[in-house]
DNA sequence: CGACCTTTTGAACGTATTCAACCGATGTGG
DNA sequence: CCACATCGGTTGAATACGTTCAAAAGGTCG
């Protein structure tokens, strides 16, 4: 709880970077929610505290008071919501370079929980003086709008994925969403270690975990990827696109 | 497509009412996704183009250059997004005093299509225009920002409607969702007329038209509900709550 | 009035969930 | 370091829920 490390990290400021998000051109299967970009390490024009965060370990709890937003420095990140009948959900998962924490500008407070799926370090963005750079500079407000606007266009991918895509459909168009953002980091688009359970993956699309797990068997056994407890090799992309495409459009 | 009535509209500015999203207390079947509010007629700063709409014209098309967001003065419109492989859904509706055309400011153009459900009006607010406004008053620039901001914690709250209620829930918050939006307005919470056809409700709630269909039946059985072709009496709001209620915990 | 669209309802079906058992991996403490 | 406890994951069988296909009635609009 108490800010761990406290060093400074120079981060140039937010850069909303069109690379991950190739939306002019093919945008099936993106599942849009890309996460919303910082470049962490580019001229330093300003300074903020970083923060570790262990495994397990929230950076905010629903509820609290809003004052800054995250950019994950390293590590993994999820952030969920309860509402007020109990039910639970997975919102996003945010690895390098994204942003989490916008949801609490609107009401003050933190509407979900962040917590780290690995020991993890955050660049903490005090919002207040998110608000008072773009005030002094226009492009810097540009960016801020666009990075929050990003962050509702992402929520509209996830809602067409919730929404109007069968659970094979929904797997293979997360799969395909973490292989971009992996690339996009410079790591390989195939293979990947989850942070996350089957159970949180679940939540996240809107399936049990059994159903989940159920689907890692079905595309291993159609040869789309090979499964290793939590690692994850893609076999086959352009398969995993065709699961997206062939239940959408006749064949 | 012609802009239509060119009247001028005072708009005092975008304004969060606090009254339209009961965070702070119980918001159970808020379904959170309230819309966001603009307070059309106070004291007038600045006058706006207004535009008519008639029932089924486009305000703007996915993939349109985006210039401006839209507040809608009277009537009711619905976005819908359509992804690469076809699949679509309606990502929302909206009412009098709530904003739309958000989504496009991340990219540059609108990812979904604004259509309007019965002949309307809207309040053109060119979005540079905003942007100028907003860099020159920090008030305003927080006020756009919370905008933002609520547009993000909406969709959050259609996420967890598709990623964890069943049908029967959806419907349930869908309904207290329309009657607290109207209650806002000054309309009767329990007596309204659905523009949108079950289809469009379906699609927005992830569901099949007969399956609503279906359920305003057994809801009408249940005692919850009046049904007369579009026309939707509440009966027993404190029912629908429960049906949000009674899933989400142990009885 | 007639054509079309929306809605309702039924019956069969398919998909995801539930309940349950089991296995493997991980982590802790003796 | 091993034994044990726990957690995460897999798989099976039965079930429930929502979908699909189909038919028909009711509304709406030209």
């Amino acid at each position: 709880m108490a800010a761990g490390g406290s060093r400074r990290a120079s981060v140039s400021f937010i850069h909303a970077d069109r690379a991950i998000d190739p939306r002019g051109g093919e945008h099936i299967g993106s599942e849009s929610p890309v996460g919303l970009l910082v470049d962490l390490d580019a001229f330093g024009s300003m300074s903020f505290a970083r923060r570790r965060v262990k495994r397990g370990e929230a950076v905010y709890h629903a509820g609290d008071r809003f004052s800054a937003i995250y950019a994950v420095s390293s590590g993994f990140f999820k952030v969920g919501n309860v509402d007020a009948a109990g039910r639970e959900q997975v919102m996003g998962f945010f690895m390098r370079a994204e942003l989490f924490g916008l949801d609490g500008i609107g009401a003050g407070r933190y509407d979900g929980t962040a917590a780290a799926l690995e020991d993890s370090e955050i660049v903490v963005l005090p919002f207040a003086l998110m608000e008072a750079m773009a005030q002094e500079d226009a492009a810097m407000q540009r960016q801020l709008h666009a990075l929050l606007a990003r962050e509702i266009a992402r929520g509209h991918g996830v809602m067409m994925l919730l929404g109007s895509m069968r659970a094979e459909e929904r797997l293979a168009a997360f799969f395909l969403n973490l292989s971009r953002r992996f690339v996009c980091r410079g790591y390989s688009p195939s293979e990947f270690h989850l942070r996350m359970t089957r159970q949180e993956i679940g939540s996240y699309l809107g399936l049990k975990l059994e159903t989940v797990s159920r689907l890692f068997s079905l595309f291993r056994e159609k040869g789309l990827i090979e499964v290793r407890q939590k690692h994850v090799s893609i076999v086959d992309i352009a398969g995993l696109e065709g699961v997206l495409r062939d239940h959408g459009r006749e064949a």
